[in-house]
DNA sequence: CGTCTATTTGAATGTACTCAAAAGCGGTGG
DNA sequence: CCACCGCTTTTGAGTACATTCAAATAGACG
């Protein structure tokens, strides 16, 4: 199995996978490759994979009414991304998943989710406890999208995540932070100007 | 078990629960009373329960740098209402839960909850859903939180919970919706001045 | 009825937005 | 290798929306 992703359950679930077991899971994986703007997933579809990102990078993002789009999740190598709306509930999906950079991705089938949730007890934990994680900072950075300014929530995020500064772009981080480019970039230039 | 409570079991898997897995189960629960204002989960202190709430209501709230509180979260009776950063890390809390009427609820120790999905897969099952749904309409509600405006939010809020329009204080909504009640009331206002 | 809390309203301020244009950057083809 | 093109970022000026501070009104509860 891939290493990022055996690393990724073994420090997900706190000890370590069977042989046997990654066995199983990897003839599950299959992989694909996409280019950089292509469409890992499109809003209005039924989405039934989870995206494993091997190498690149991807991010989720929404349309709104006036045609404006909003970026909701960033996903670099070593983690999972979907539109888990649709793919756990089978209605069409509201979220496109797009690539940032020539990116490498395995993917997991709902129906081999579902057998390798039910025969390996390990895999039932570890995608428990992956959506437990992602529901706690969900609710941070909700809590701190109701209550920081765009400038502190930008202070945070690239604290937390300079990894993503590095590789996203600008104005997808903004669309992140709720805020528009111009907007950024202004208080970018607040916060360096400041030191 | 408390009729509420199977209902929201059985509605979340999508079958029957046998008679014995309620029967532990409920023993696994026990009882308790809050008066309104009473606190039932304190910043600052690790959260080791999960509330079922049977009657009343109560809310999940954050306090900022400022010293001014956030509503993240509503809970009436039918929910389950916790700290999950807390509870499922084992760290100490960010977010204080508060009773809004006199409320009863049911608790669950981790230590119990933890058992009960052990012994009992209809349970793993069953909470494995019950965060799935909370990580979907979390994301949800960021997405329109960074893409709407505050009264498209407010529109969507009572449209989608009209029962806590009813129940929750109007100060109260509009410290989840990411405004002040000021603000909220001004809104409210244009919205029936249009009509 | 009186007190406490919640909601509404007013006026001034501030923060982020829109529209518009310029500057910067990266990749491609001549 | 450089010129050009498209896309991203920055900057400017005016505007819109939510906030602050302050006070008045309305409601709930003893």
């Amino acid at each position: 199995m891939l290493v990022s992703l055996k690393s990724s359950i073994e420090r997900t679930i706190g000890r370590k996978v069977p042989d046997e077991n990654c066995e199983i899971f990897s003839n599950y994986l299959f992989e694909k490759t996409f280019d950089k703007k292509d469409i890992l997933i499109e809003a209005g579809s039924v989405c039934k994979y989870i995206y494993f990102i091997k190498e690149g990078s991807c991010y989720a993002h929404l349309e709104d009414e006036k045609g404006e789009t909003h970026a909701i999740q960033f996903g670099i190598d070593g983690y999972w991304i979907s539109d888990l709306y649709s793919f756990f509930s089978g209605r069409k999906g509201i979220y496109t998943i797009e690539a940032l950079e020539p990116t490498k991705v395995l993917f997991l089938h709902k129906d081999n989710f579902e057998k390798a949730c039910n025969e390996m007890p390990i895999f039932d934990r570890y995608f428990r406890i992956l959506i437990q994680n992602a529901f706690v900072s969900l609710q941070y950075r909700l809590a701190k999208t109701i209550s920081e300014t765009a400038e502190n929530r930008y202070t945070e995020f690239s604290t937390l995540h300079p990894d993503f500064i590095q590789r996203i772009p600008q104005y997808l981080i903004a669309s992140y932070l709720g805020i528009k480019p111009q907007s950024l970039s202004r208080t970018r230039k607040e916060i360096t100007q400041r030191k």
